[in-house]
DNA sequence: GCCAACGTTGGC
DNA sequence: GCCAACGTTGGC
């Protein structure tokens, strides 16, 4: 079992979004960058814990719970010329990229990015490091724990 | 809207 | 294989 930070900007897919969705569940497309491909088609099992992850709006920072629901398969959005995500260079027979379907667990509380940052508990987060740009980092069993139990408490 | 950090592209 | 130019991310 592995445990995963997945960002999502909310305007796109909130955690809303994924509650209210057919099954609550969600292919996660439109992820361009391979580090976070590799981690998807390589690393990720279904039932992985998912930290869901509001990105570039006015309250950044985890705010719900999910799982990895589906192993990983051609994003067909790199093969629509309409789509943002389209992707000339990639060829069906070899689909460039991937994605897995994640599926809502629950709604918490916002675990907002400047908490975060104050929890010296979670400093070592690789979604904290300086730098990082990646949507889809690798969350440690203890870090899970850690944001679990800041979750329940209070806010 | 700014901008720092990082990833990708493509000419050589 | 190098690296400059360009594009993207994402917090602020």
């Amino acid at each position: 079992m592995n445990y995963w930070l997945m960002k999502s900007e909310p305007d796109e897919c909130s955690i809303d979004d994924l509650a209210s969705a057919p099954g609550q569940c969600l292919p996660w497309i439109g992820v361009r960058n391979y580090q976070a491909r590799n981690f998807m088609r390589d690393a990720m099992r279904i039932g992985d814990g998912v930290l869901f992850y509001h990105s570039s709006c006015p309250q950044p920072g985890i705010a719900g719970l999910a799982e990895v629901a589906s192993p990983a398969y051609p994003d067909a959005s790199q093969f629509d010329p309409a789509s943002p995500y389209y992707d000339p260079k990639s060829k069906p027979e070899q689909a460039r990229w991937l994605h897995v379907d994640v599926r809502y667990r629950r709604k918490t509380r916002l675990l907002s990015l400047t908490e975060m940052r104050e929890r010296p508990e979670l400093a070592g987060m690789r979604v904290l490091q300086a730098g990082n740009r990646l949507s889809i980092t690798p969350v440690l069993a203890e870090e899970w724990q850690r944001v679990l139990q800041l979750l329940e408490g209070p806010t």
